[in-house]
DNA sequence: GACAGCATGTAATGAGTTACATGATTAA
DNA sequence: TTAATCATGTAACTCATTACATGCTGTC
């Protein structure tokens, strides 16, 4: 009955209080790798956790008479609740890749288009990747927010870095093949595409063999 | 106007025309790629694409007197709304996976929680490889039912292996990882952790080198 | 001739985003 | 002192999923 995004907004009031503002900066550091959502949702779904008992709402006016703002802690009931959950099974994985849809229909429009939707990925890429080295940095020379966390974390940005990085190498080896492309469509089986087409499946079966 | 959803359909009726069902049929096999969506998608969006005139739609009977259906082909205003999204700017990747988000809060669990999480990612991961592997393999031997795209296709099927590759050599070294953890809380910075750490590190700065 | 499964849809509900609103703080 | 930005929220609307409905087709 709860969402998926209610048990990650839960999590985060498992690690400590936060307001929702609060809890929208942390979610660019680590939420919005896995779990993606616009900032509202961090302040509508405390309130619902609130309303069925698994969170605990205290108003609170900080530092000298500025504006009150809700800070959100977990109860019992919410510690158990995700407990519960993180008992079950997970979804699997999905993956939301526009500069990817593009190319699926690049023959519709120009080289142009298509190295332009691939820039874009490897800029994302590049620029991700430089967040996150800034990011990691931090847990290397102080620890972070949160250094009784960090065997977590590690392993939770390996993952991000390790799919970052495939989207880049991807995108640089796209590149240079569409430079070498006359026209979008009806190419078919070039031999780049040959080539490109028997190394991914040895990859496969290389993996698959492990 | 339009979602990225509508353009994706309106790209796959640029392909050929279909019916929905068949819409259904061929998401599995790109779409869902890098654009996941509920198979009723498939039933609505095309209504709307004939609504704006993007498409039409021709009342069918299938063969021996079954059941009608509407097949959809795109029209020229359906064409140049296509090549006019072509060339507009896209929208950066976003990866959905609970699997990292339970690792996130691992530290509220035990164990066997985690362990479970991971083995499902590598487990998604593993069954996606085999089911790309058997098309590529088509594609292969016969070109696949689209040998004229297969420049394309395979240029798409390449990032989706490697993605797809990144989950499960992550989930392998995890395993390992976390198979040698005492408990899943107030670990900080162990050996593993230092070192894994400066790996991603070390890879990230290489990246950003290139 | 009934039961499973494929093919074709529709409706209700819930989740998520975008746009807006407003008070406080800081910098020019 | 005005403008920009931070901080805190709300509302409207769209999107997406889930669950249901129904007819046909093969098979036991």
């Amino acid at each position: 009955m709860l969402s998926t995004t209610s048990y990650a907004v839960l999590g985060m009031l498992a690690v400590r209080p936060w307001s929702a503002y609060e809890l929208t900066k942390q979610m660019r550091r680590s939420l919005a790798y896995c779990w993606p959502k616009a900032e509202s949702v961090l302040y509508d779904e405390p309130k619902r956790l609130v309303r069925l008992g698994l969170a605990g709402a205290r108003e609170e006016r900080p530092g000298n008479g500025s504006r009150t703002r809700a800070v959100y802690a977990i109860t019992k009931a919410g510690r158990a609740a995700l407990r519960e959950w993180l008992a079950s099974e997970p979804a699997p994985p999905r993956f939301e890749l526009e500069p990817l849809l593009r190319l699926l229909y690049a023959d519709r429009g120009g080289k142009r288009d298509l190295l332009r939707a691939v820039a874009a990925a490897r800029a994302w890429a590049r620029a991700e990747t430089e967040r996150g080295l800034a990011q990691l940095e931090e847990y290397q020379t102080d620890g972070g927010p949160f250094p009784e966390r960090l065997h977590i974390i590690v392993l939770f940005a390996d993952l991000c870095a390790r799919l970052i990085d495939a989207v880049e190498e991807w995108a640089a080896a796209a590149e240079a093949e569409i430079l070498a492309w006359p026209r979008t469509n009806g190419l078919g089986a070039t031999p780049a595409t040959t080539q490109r087409l028997a190394d991914v499946i040895d990859r496969s079966r290389r993996l698959l063999d492990r």
